[in-house]
DNA sequence: TATGAATGAGCGTTCATTCAT
DNA sequence: AATGAATGAACGCTCATTCAT
């Protein structure tokens, strides 16, 4: 008898998912209030509680979805196989090339409050953080030591380290592109993270040849880049 | 004419700063509450009304004052004059070190809070925090420069694209650090930015001589250091 | 012409009832919600108002027929004839026997509910609360005043103080069996019960011949009770 | 510096729990607001908050009053010394003397109140009435015991039985009391009562000595007493 | 007729803020 | 100047009730 169909409340809740996210960025996760995510999703406040338990189960499901989103990103930059070094390079181009896309200041800023929610609230939270962020950087470190292997880096280097330098690296790059706000150079941070991995190259003749995919060539656009006012 | 100084209002208004930022470093912006913040700072709810008109109007003075705080210790990490090379190194090393001290949680946490509130709420604040970064990178990259004039860095390297990437480092550093708790591996991060920063050296032979300032040789400490569970 | 009987209409009605009385016994009258006695009754909530305007009209049919209930159980327990003091004894022990049953608790619970609901709600309510009481107690009197007829009460007793003492001890007797819960009693209390009537006989050598019908032997089983803990 | 003496505090806290027994005899457990309380109080509702961290634990300290006072009554009541006998029908005359003052149709409809919540919530809260229920009987049959070794109650009957029955008719007399309203004839359940403990003498005869304290002779009064409309 | 998604009023509770003391 | 009791607005949440399907 019931009209209301599975992708109706799937919708629901994507629509519900979708005015959480955007409540919590401007707001923060406290600021955010029940009425004003069902007032953006075109509900009224009650209806909320049909698709989730309570606030903190929506907020859950926000992050949960935002840290699914993160790594799926990752996950698939990497996944290029005729070069590692290429492939990390692609990678962190494409993580970068993110900071260009309309919703990343509200991922950036989402994340940042998702850090702070699992630096404080649940160990649960806390926990599935670390976990992603270990993924991350097994992920990135694998990805350099086949690039070793490949004698695309130098084998001197300790691939954790990188790893982890390259990982801080983004994070960082997004807070302060969230900081500078337009005036953010990031184009020159990702020269100066390809550029170093070059450096970190046994040979550092083959400057030139790995000319990236989609967007096309992010280090030639540094120096038409604007200084700071 | 008063009996009570100013010396007695400001060392009130700092401790009620200093309580202000460990409540919300514990529990968040939201999170603290006013007969809280004044309890901890051994007044009650009420009498923070004789120092601040709002709960608002303490956090915006914890978030200047961190602002504050946050720039001082840039510079003075980057006043060091002997070798430019050297200073960087020092600045950098005295920032990581700041990550092993007790206190280094609560400034990250009160951080990225910072950012957040500066990314959302006045413009005011924002156009503050935009200045602080800029005003961080440029130190930076006059580091840079002076130490490529002085031979220490390949003059090839874009001097501004490098800043930014030693400050992203350093902002995803701290990000990172609090995010992995006690099995963060910033010792393998700072080992890799002092790695990097030596490729960037025209030549590669002055590796060792540059043996740090108080914390003594992370670089070592570095095997030894744990991997990940 | 409708298709919907008035059979379909009633039953409907009726299990509409029992689901809200058992749902009123478990959680309350305010505790149970619509949601729960639909379903308990196999509807959908809004099905509910087609048989009834409102939740309060279902609380009141549901206290209408447990006071129908009683009355008819008190009237059946009574219409035994053969010995009036045989018949208030079976009465005794047909609502005593009823303690022991599985809806015993239930009844109890329904019961001091309603006792509130007349107590405070609609003058109305509380009418026919009282109503159903004085009939309860004159039904007795008119029983002790036969047996006093027949000679097996003494005369000398007042009919209505016996027959209001009766009542009390059962009302008492079905709130301290749902205080105690298992630990209660009441097989002591209606040995006391049965003492005390055959006290009040004339003569008090026919203690023996009026053993009861279905629960065999109460006052057999008391000297078996274990003592409280 | 507080002007707010302990006493103001105690004095608030009365205030409350006085105004959420009037409230919850009015509307009921669930139906009393924490507003209604506070303003019946004389507060806001925020203010119960300083007072009391839950309205469960406002209703708690309601009950835990309530038993404290019920269990007080009849200590006392059975406090006397001269004669086991003359005490227990001084202990039923002063529970039934309540029946008759003001408060006592607010006192039993919070009983059966309590009765329910124990019954239905938290099993402490059901454990503690089990417990004053036993302590009640065990005061009873202690009375009834010492009554039947003074000789004057028959050493045949079993004194938990009568306790038993005694408390009953007690807690049914409160009862029928509330659905009675002002019809009720509780001298007339006192007088059975009497009669009763009377037969359960050995000798018969001492019928006359007893007349009570306090409140004068309610069996007196029986006689003058309108008979139902 | 029956459904169940949606509403919206109202509850318990928190907390920034005020103010008599 | 400092207190902390009190306020009152707003929050998260529940649930009786409505209504399009």
């Amino acid at each position: 008898m019931t009209k209301v169909t599975q992708a109706h409340i799937d919708a629901r809740t994507e629509a519900i998912l979708d005015a959480a996210m955007k409540m919590i960025v401007q707001k923060g996760v406290h600021g955010a209030t029940i009425e004003e995510i069902a007032a953006e999703a075109g509900l009224s406040a009650g209806a909320i509680y049909r698709y989730f338990a309570s606030k903190e189960d929506v907020l859950r499901a926000v992050i949960a979805q935002q840290m699914k989103q993160d790594r799926a990103l990752m996950e698939q930059a990497l996944a290029s196989t005729d070069s590692v070094l290429h492939a990390l390079l692609s990678a962190v181009q494409a993580v970068w090339a993110g900071l260009k896309s309309e919703k990343a200041r509200d991922e950036t800023i989402l994340s940042l409050e998702t850090t702070l929610a699992a630096a404080r609230q649940s160990a649960e939270l806390g926990a599935e953080r670390r976990q992603m962020r270990k993924a991350e950087i097994t992920m990135l470190e694998q990805c350099v030591r086949q690039a070793q292997e490949a004698g695309e880096i130098d084998p001197a280097v300790d691939g954790r380290a990188l790893a982890v330098m390259l990982l801080a690296c983004h994070l960082g790059a997004h807070q302060l592109d969230l900081e500078l706000q337009d005036s953010a150079d990031t184009d020159a941070l990702l020269a100066g993270v390809i550029k170093m991995l070059h450096k970190f190259a046994p040979q550092v003749k083959k400057e030139e040849e790995h000319k990236p995919c989609h967007p096309p060539s992010w280090t030639d656009r540094i120096a038409r880049k604007e200084r700071y006012s």
